[in-house]
DNA sequence: TTAAAAAATGACAACGCTGTCAATTTTACT
DNA sequence: AGTAAAATTGACAGCGTTGTCATTTTTTAA
């Protein structure tokens, strides 16, 4: 029925040896016997069985996805992504869903990679910016690509795909300033993310670009969630806050805390954008489906994971000078939640 | 490092074909026999390798979930619930994401299936709502579940987890009946989904409960889509319709569509729920995002799925006797869009 | 008690591939 | 041309399991 490595062998009359040689780019295969056998692949439409390759030899061909579900747009994306990466390459993936703040959850995801002989993990936050976990998994011979916020890699544990938040939210925060506002209220997510800390930067930044003074009372400590947006906004736009004090716009860490800023103002009979511009960060859905639409800025989140994935399957089969690190910059897409305001 | 079928045979002093038989649940082995061999196998925490059985076997321990991406959240949730059933049962979960539109899907599938090996499929909408599809694939001797709305499986293909939208609409109905509502609209999702169809029966049958005269005219035929929520809200509150004709509630088809009426009303300016209720269907997290959070009805889509995927493992393994077919009726959330109206 | 039937167990060859190491061919250099 | 070194190729074992079929043990019935 299917074709295996002993009929490719036999159509390009080679020992079966070199052909698995060919399979896996191995070197030392003549330029001539290489084509023979690639000619009798493609006729035979020859793919190697995973499982003989998991068992037989040393290496590994599969990869997992570790990740703690704080968006399901975005993990969706991320795995499609990896996942046609891994298609590319004849890799398998594994899929591994896991709640990051659980007690023992490193010797967790450990036990479950030796379990399944995983060869490399695909990391995204929050476990891509704990650097002991990354080098726990390193120690076991593991390869690891992370995805996170920041221009460059933190150290050499492993190579990154950056995410470059902070430019992003600077080119946010100008467009609010081009608007003419000049009191910006900022909403955090979690300071325990990379990406909000990266945002705070590219705000306070776009802010000293344009010489408008920071004011500390127009930052909100929050987290990643419409709820922080609600009571975020609540604060900022509170009766006994003078008018003077209000700010004009507000920048939220993400298109969630955007959305319940906008719910808020609903509540404080605050008419967006006139009164108030609101962005918020990521382009989800939630973002296009707000009144008004929501200012906000958007990655390719599939291309980044595929990115990462080829960049770890790379790794694996040591084919250096592919360790360049690829950095995204997010990009800004206005809509009416900024529109001109009064 | 990892111990093998070997060292359980070594330690519980029996060939390792007894092994394979106890691991594979397989009668005439002795009771005695088959308690030794457990003792051993939990002594050594011992796991049959995946590849190795794959190999050998002319049985397949790897199932696969084919989607289209109708909805992250959804995707999401039913891989989890998937997932974990596969671990309970050490089967493999292959990721199969695809275009359900695209021409020569079917082909596709079926070459994907076959290249790995896979025993068995779970389907989704709407994948398994396609009967020419699910026959394509039993005739192969791969085993399906599907996951679909109705309340009796629509033929004994194969067995089915069922999803019962039109009680739950029915209920959502009657929710708005109870508050007042004798004029209420329904958008609905797209007619070649079952979801729309069998939501649209509950809400005949509500009407018809409550004596309350159906009225064509207070139906939209849209998709499931934030945009025909807005059309639809805006055509069904249009200022040409007289005052009368108006509803004073509109039952969405889901949540994205119960957004999009909520974005019309608001460029309408109705009040919410004041002048007009709104309620949507999936509890989506959009559902909480909104003003006013919208009332709707909930399913528990991991539970659904894991037991989806157990049906479908015990049909593989031939076990019979696990092949009722569960039933799911969402439950209703009433939440603000749905206040009492004047 | 014994023979026949049934049940339980085991020996051994696959499965399709990779790793090791030996054999062969090519290349480079006298 | 002759030889050593390097590059290329192949033979064969083994990865951890299951399938087949033969062997042993237990049960049943005469």
């Amino acid at each position: 029925m299917k074709a295996t490595i002993n009929d490719v062998a036999k159509l390009s009359g080679v020992s079966i040896k070199t052909v698995s040689r060919v399979m896996n780019k191995e070197p030392s295969v003549r330029q001539l016997t290489r084509e023979k056998v690639q000619a009798a692949v493609k006729e035979l439409n020859y793919q190697p069985n995973l499982a003989a390759r998991n068992l037989a030899g040393t290496k590994s061909f599969t990869i997992a996805f570790v990740y703690d579900n704080p968006n399901a747009y975005y993990i969706i994306d991320m795995q499609e992504g990896i996942l046609s990466a891994c298609r590319q390459q004849g890799f398998e993936l594994l899929i591994n869903p896991c709640d990051s703040q659980q007690e023992n959850i490193t010797e967790d995801i450990i036990d479950t990679i030796k379990q399944a002989r995983v060869a490399g993990l695909v990391l995204t936050p929050p476990f891509s910016e704990r650097p002991e976990f990354v080098k726990r998994i390193i120690e076991l011979d593991i390869k690891v690509v992370r995805i996170m916020s920041g221009d460059v890699a933190p150290d050499d544990l492993s190579p990154c795909v950056m995410v470059n938040d902070r430019d992003a939210a600077q080119t946010i925060t100008q467009h609010l300033i081009d608007l003419g506002h000049k009191k910006i209220g900022f909403i955090a997510g979690g300071a325990e993310h990379m990406s909000t800390i990266e945002r705070y930067k590219g705000y306070r930044r776009a802010l000293k670009a344009n010489d408008i003074e920071f004011n500390n009372n127009l930052i909100i400590e929050g987290e990643y969630s419409f709820e922080s947006g609600v009571n975020g906004a609540k604060q900022l736009m509170a009766a006994e806050v003078t008018q003077d004090n209000r700010p004009t716009a507000i920048f939220s860490c993400n298109d969630e805390i955007a959305a319940g800023a906008l719910f808020a103002a609903r509540l404080m009979n605050i008419n967006i954008p006139e009164q108030l511009a609101i962005a918020g960060f990521e382009n989800s859905p939630f973002s296009r489906q707000t009144w008004p639409k929501l200012t906000t800025a958007d990655q390719p989140n599939k291309q980044i994971a595929h990115d990462a994935a080829s960049l770890l399957i790379s790794q694996i089969r040591k084919q250096k000078g592919k360790n360049e690190i690829s950095q995204y910059v997010p990009q800004l897409i206005v809509r009416d939640s900024t529109g001109q305001h009064i």
